[in-house]
DNA sequence: CTGTTAGCGCATTCAA
DNA sequence: TTGAATGCGCTAACAG
């Protein structure tokens, strides 16, 4: 997960049976490591030389390349990395500092971070943050003392400074998931919303009038954002502001059981619930099973982040976000930016979510509203994609904890903002 | 989780607003990166001088020192950790190279090595082989190059030539969880043989006569050491070779979805699963699930590795292994070694698992053998913990899904080997 | 195509 | 207690 391969030329299997093994340089004592000039006075040549055949640079001959190659390979001669960055002011390294690493979505990013720096030749560090601004700070300073090149951040919550130390420290950033600062960065995240509309919008058609939302911390671009796109939903349906339930909470399991439990114990219950994250749906689902409340069937659930269909929770309708895509047009953005002298203008990509309409989400059970809306209407312009595992009559226990293929269809939420010409693999 | 704050003595808060923000120093150009010398000529000392301040190294004066802060805080000095390395040769950098951190148990394990590196001022990179021996040689061959002072390693499937490269280079390793190489390596790994013959014994007590056990690739030493367990266990109950089940897959859900599959087609099908890991496990439960098979009362079920405890899976009786111990200790012996000077004597440390009773087992529903045994016998010399959670009666679809306290207490599963006289916080 | 010469930024001798 | 000098291992000008 952290350090690519190093794509060295030299770098074929070393053949060390090729050499004696008992043979002990007089210039190696045992545990030294070979140096760029042991093994140039090996092979008879110049440092420079050494350096050009072992870092590929062209201009070298054949022999100096063999000879080189087998001095190499008989002395087990690693690079020493910190050598080479010191030198070159360049460490071919990215850094990406997010909030919990344990967590699907960041989990992708994280994986397209990884896939799209390993091609193009950086390694990544990862530092996970919990939420600590005090973590993210005291990452951030280890890391500009390595003197990473590149910083791909998700902020924590009341990160403040973060952005300006980088800035001070000459280190690029690209923001990720959540918005920060004046804009005068480079940012990408997925549409939060877009997706939120969606997932409020698939309730409404299911006939729900009364729905809770549990939304993250309010001081977070993601929770205002998806409290705005659970607000349009209403608006559009013409549901009244007196009806609309918003908690503002923290991204977090305890979180979510505890506005659970508030919303189970005020007088109006809803009849459908739209977590803020999957953690906060985590939290729920507890809170409503210690309450002995079925999901779909008494309270439908719709999650804002896709869980991990693996083994556990195949039933959640839910909005994904492309996280895997995310991260790798980050990294790609980040590395462009290393590439070229300072000229680009910040850029701000915001990639569409989807809903995934699975099992937890069913027409309200005893609703004083309408039945749910017309078939047209749930066929139209929604941009939502139907689970086929989300169909199995009868969810009995085996059944709801029936697999899910991965393979689903993401469907547009929102147009593509400011993608620019990046260039991609 | 990768990068802890960095220690130094003078980094405190940096006071830059205490800097007019227009300064512009005629020595540093914008973006160029503060220098040791260039805080000396600011503070009016030598470089020498800088850095015994900035090290905190004593022989420093009061005025120096205060001098030397102020230069600091004022150009927002970071200092340039290659250069210290590459001049110290010590990198204070340890890697953690494993299989899988998304499984619980490694991400327990790299929890406890990253918090006692982090308390000995050590940095921890992480590496995710996903077992391939590859992916395993390419990090090490890229930590060598980056000069990491060590290397806590859990070897992947068939891995065979790191142990031997790291040492060629010098780099000492610590090797967890898999037994490895020639015996001349410190080691730390849970007590598999035990757990399993714990696991089993248990399942026998229930009344339970054929057993099953998922195993992982014959070729690792925990599917061997469990499969051990499962054999002794058998044996001590004089339950004849016959009867064994034993099938050698991989640690993986599709495995365990594959083998239990087959146990199910199989003509004697058994009342009893013990799963080799966690992913099997899960395998293991969708296969159930997919054939109708309610764990507990028509089959049950008994996982090596516990599985996080958080939302979805709460109900699995599980053999525990002190993940976050493994990593710590994998650690500070790590750490011991490299403060000492090579003498130390390799060792082996052999940690207790536990057994945590929940609901997934149960007595067999239609047997052909006696029930089970006496109170006497549960209540006996067996080290096992019987979960508060696993005694909910009547376990409905939603009690299925109640979350249990992580808080369980373990007890140990066999005696600690060769634990020497390490030194902990 | 190759060798020589200089440092990258810092810690660490050795003198003062 | 401080400063001057040296070099960690490597890359990058330059010349040849």
């Amino acid at each position: 997960m952290l350090l690519p391969t190093q794509p060295a030329a030299w770098q074929g299997k070393e053949n060390r049976q090729s050499a004696p093994p008992e043979r002990q340089d007089s210039f190696r004592t045992s545990n030294d490591r070979a140096t760029l000039s042991d093994i140039a006075t090996l092979a008879g040549l110049s440092t420079s030389t050494v350096s050009r055949v072992v870092n590929g640079s062209r201009c070298t001959s054949p022999t100096a390349r063999a000879r080189v190659q087998q001095a190499v390979a008989e002395l087990g001669y690693m690079p020493n990395v910190l050598a080479r960055q010191l030198r070159s002011s360049r460490t071919k390294t990215l850094a990406l500092v997010l909030i919990d690493i344990a967590n699907p979505f960041f989990t992708g990013i994280a994986r397209g971070v990884e896939d799209a720096a390993r091609a193009q030749g950086y390694t990544v560090m990862f530092c996970n943050t919990d939420e600590s601004v005090d973590e993210e700070m005291g990452y951030l300073r280890g890391l500009i003392q390595r003197r990473v090149d590149g910083v791909l951040l998700v902020p924590a919550v009341n990160s403040r400074g973060s952005l300006e130390l980088l800035q001070q420290h000459g280190v690029p950033v690209v923001v990720l998931d959540r918005r920060l600062g004046s804009g005068q960065v480079d940012q990408v995240r997925a549409d939060s919303e877009g997706g939120a509309y969606l997932a409020v919008r698939h309730l409404i058609e299911l006939g729900h009038r009364r729905i809770a939302i549990l939304a993250g911390p309010e001081s977070l671009s993601t929770s205002v954002d998806r409290v705005d796109g659970y607000k349009r939903a209403l608006a559009e349906a013409s549901i009244g502001a007196r009806s609309q339930q918003i908690l503002f909470g923290e991204y977090t399991e305890g979180s979510g059981y505890e506005m659970t439990s508030r919303i189970l114990a005020a007088p109006s219950r809803p009849t459908a619930i739209f977590a803020g994250n999957n953690s906060i749906a985590l939290g729920a689902l507890q809170a409503l099973r210690d309450s002995g409340i079925h999901y779909a069937d008494d309270m439908s659930i719709v999650v804002f982040d896709d869980l991990p269909q693996g083994g556990s929770l195949p039933f959640l309708t839910a909005v994904s976000q492309p996280a895997y895509e995310i991260g790798k047009l980050a990294a790609y953005m980040l590395i462009e930016r290393l590439a070229t002298e300072e000229p680009l203008e910040p850029r701000v990509i915001v990639l569409p979510s989807s809903l995934i309409v699975r099992r937890s989400s069913a027409p309200p059970r005893l609703t004083s509203s309408a039945g749910p809306r017309s078939a047209k209407a749930i066929a139209g312009p929604a941009r939502t994609h139907r689970d086929p595992n989300g169909l199995h009559p009868s969810p009995g226990l085996l059944a709801n904890l029936r697999p899910c293929p991965t393979g689903s269809t993401l469907t547009k939420a929102s147009p593509v903002a400011g993608t620019g010409s990046l260039k991609l693999p």
